[in-house]
DNA sequence: TTTTGAAGTCTCTCC
DNA sequence: GACTTCAAAA
């Protein structure tokens, strides 16, 4: 069983079929100049640049050249006399396809700024609102992240009569999960619940239930998720009934590039398929060994069968590496070279010199963050600018302590991935009022928002949604349903402002940022008497107003910031304060793509990268390492390794316990590296410590002996 | 019956 | 430190 929309049989035609227009991402007019394949590029890399027409895969290991690659491929494209808007180059994050874009420019001058690039759903999205409501897909949808996915599966789970307290029955975020899995794997709900969750192998007809359910309400609110872009897609691609729209969208483009292929699911492959039925002009850049997207539903046989697949595929390989030195490189080769299985193979470099990396054993998570901010302003002061360091970690809130020392010393940072300030709960708020706005039927959206007013809680909520459900969601439903008395100064408030907005609609007099002043009128009071540190709060909805100032119309601003979420607080609009020389604090996740002279990957720990939730499955060990190589090859110049050796437990009691390194660094990964343990901070006065203390005989032995059981 | 405050339970990666 | 669950108050 399947649960997305059937499209429906009836399309109109129509429309020409001219490229969708996408915003010019560089402003300056960079000048033309004929590309040099041969003394830019090595042979394998030329090989791959040049291919012709037809399908090509080309492996490639960390830091081989890969971006530069395909640059060169999307130059020669064009010099061949490809139009750059038939050229189609698809990435896995926004942040890549802006590198790419951009150095395409500096290659070719400002004629590849027609070449459309962005991410598989960024894409999708563009197609489903350009050709959906030709086949019959709802036009006015709004998108549902990940949070508004969840909170919707739990009103499909209440529907269902499942949110009673059954304790077995799974949470939101598991129902979530196992759907998104089902429909970017193909696998079925039994065979994922066999596999992830056998304890609820018993509820799967309740699964399913709550899936249709979750998949009609979803239609009948004109609510698109994730998941749905990639479906829609595919759909208008395969469909029978779309098979008109299906050609229209595959002649769009001669030309299909993609990057991080090793992290594409069987949907995404599905997609490109379709894609390529005109032509088989299909370019995939992939390195299996950096495959670190598996609980997304990647799948590493894309990249295995893509010879299959496209028959008569030319395959190249780029081994040679050239962003690392000989110590780093030895040390990732060794810690990849332990995976259960590979298909790449070592990478080499030129590069001559550079010195071991570090393997850095602090006394407590103070001491490390310590001596990471020691280290790097160190390097910064013999010359690396802080931009050219970063401080990877395996999740988010891992650098919380280091945020804290850097805030205290005055280093400016910027942080990647983790969570964003769009997944904060008053910035949601505050957008629910937006989305009510522009899909009255947004049911997720008028569930959060009416639950923010005081005397409204779940129960009220869910009456006056169904009040609206009934009257087709009129928006005067609203105001005409009656709330508990002690709700009604409130219900009065709400309905007010939501008039005001509409009318300002009306009148012309709109703007999403005035729309925000509008809301906060009302919200800012809700939000102090909610939350006791109320500036913070405050201040991300200045910033989110300052977002907002950029877009002309909601709709845009809604849903860009679902697809382009701002992911660093530098990123926000407060435009000169990205060209700052900031220090990066990224997840492994986010890192991957970039490289730094300097790196410092911290919490080295057992339990922490790994973290304990892989421990026990092997694939999902297997999928760490391959994180924790990404991380290791993202050091150009200077690798540092750190994990404290007594990392404080607020889980089981106040109390202290000894940690383990993690188990990638196994003895035979340790003899690449330096160890370096640092002092116990008691013993020495702070001055006589060097940031680089020599190692004790004590640590050392003691470190020893835990690899030798 | 519904809301709200307080104690208790986890904590990921991303479009 | 944020979200869920439980018990008391309106």
């Amino acid at each position: 069983m399947r649960y997305g929309a059937p499209l429906p049989s009836g399309y109109i035609q129509g429309v020409s079929d001219e490229p969708i227009a996408y915003p010019a991402r560089v402003r300056e007019v960079a000048p033309r100049r004929a590309v040099d394949f041969d003394a830019d590029l090595n042979e394998a890399q030329r090989k791959a640049a040049t291919h012709p027409d037809g399908p090509l895969l080309i492996v490639a290991g960390a830091g081989t050249g890969k971006t530069r690659t395909l640059v060169y491929r999307v130059a020669h494209l064009i010099e061949r006399g490809v139009r750059p808007e038939r050229i189609l180059l698809l990435t896995f994050t926004r942040r890549a396809a802006q590198e790419m874009l951009g150095r395409a420019e500096k290659l070719v001058g400002s004629e590849s700024r027609a070449v459309h690039g962005g991410t598989f759903h960024g894409t999708a999205h563009r197609l489903i609102r350009r050709f959906g409501v030709e086949a019959g897909l709802p036009g006015d949808f709004t998108i549902l992240d990940q949070g508004d996915a969840e909170d919707l599966m739990q009103l499909s789970r209440a529907a269902c009569g499942l949110a009673d307290k059954t304790k077995r029955f799974p949470k939101k975020e598991t129902l979530h999960h196992v759907y998104s899995r089902h429909v970017n794997t193909e696998f079925p709900v039994g065979a994922i619940l066999r596999e992830e969750y056998p304890r609820f192998i018993e509820f799967e007809d309740d699964f399913t239930r709550v899936f249709a359910d979750y998949t009609a309400r979803k239609q009948s609110r004109n609510l698109v998720d994730y998941d749905d872009l990639l479906l829609y897609w595919a759909m208008l691609l395969e469909t029978e009934a779309a098979r008109a729209i299906g050609d229209r969208i595959g002649a769009l483009y001669d030309h299909i590039l993609v990057d991080e292929f090793q992290d594409t699911n069987v949907l995404q492959a599905r997609i490109l398929k379709g894609m390529c039925r005109v032509h088989r002009n299909l370019t995939v850049v992939g390195d299996d060994a950096q495959s670190i997207y598996a609980f997304r539903g990647a799948t590493i046989r894309n990249i295995l069968d893509f010879p299959r697949d496209f028959h008569g595929a030319a395959v190249v390989t780029l081994e040679q590496n050239y962003r690392s030195t000989q110590p780093i490189l030895d040390a990732s080769n060794m810690l990849i070279s332990r995976a259960e299985e590979r298909f790449t193979k070592e990478l080499y470099t030129t590069r001559t010199g550079g010195e071991k990396p570090w393997l850095v054993t602090a006394q407590d998570e103070s001491q490390q963050t310590r001596f990471v901010v020691d280290r790097i302003l160190e390097l910064h002061e013999a010359g690396t600018p802080l931009r050219e360091m970063a401080v990877l970690f395996r999740a988010g809130y891992m650098s919380a302590d280091l945020e804290i020392e850097l805030t205290a010393r005055n280093i400016p940072f910027e942080k990647w991935g983790g969570l964003k300030f769009l997944e904060a709960a008053h910035v949601k708020d505050v957008l629910a009022f937006l989305r009510v706005l522009e899909n009255p039927r947004d049911e997720v959206s008028w569930y959060r928002l009416l639950q923010l007013m005081p005397g409204i809680g779940e129960t009220t909520a869910r009456r006056a949604i169904e009040a609206l459900a009934d009257r087709d969601w009129n928006p005067e439903a609203f105001a005409e349903f009656v709330p508990p008395p002690r709700a009604k100064d409130a219900h009065r408030g709400l309905v007010d402002l939501l008039r005001a907005l509409r009318r300002a609609d009306l009148e012309g007099d709109g703007g999403v940022a005035k729309d925000i002043v509008r809301i906060r009128t009302m919200y800012d009071d809700i939000l102090r008497a909610r939350y006791d540190r109320e500036e913070p709060r405050l201040a991300d909805l200045d910033r989110l107003q300052a977002i907002a100032d950029g877009y002309g119309s909601r709709t845009d601003f809604l849903a860009a910031i679902s697809l382009d979420p701002p992911a660093s607080s530098t990123d926000l609009g407060f435009g000169s304060e990205s060209e700052d020389d900031v220090l990066i604090l990224s997840t492994a996740h986010s890192a991957k793509g970039k490289e730094w002279d300097a790196v410092f990957v911290i919490w080295a720990v057992d339990g922490w990268f790994p973290m304990s939730r892989a421990l026990g499955d092997d694939d999902q060990i297997e999928e760490e390492r391959r994180l924790m190589y990404v991380a290791l090859t993202r050091a150009r110049d200077h690798l540092a390794v750190t994990h404290p050796f007594n990392v404080y437990q607020s889980r089981r009691g106040a109390d202290y316990s000894l940690s383990q390194l993690s188990r990638f660094i196994d003895r035979g990964v340790v003899r690449t590296f330096q160890q370096v343990v640092l002092e116990s901070t008691e013993r020495l006065p702070e001055a006589e410590t060097p940031s680089a203390a020599t190692p004790t005989v004590d640590l050392r032995a003691l470190l020893r002996s835990r690899f030798s059981s």
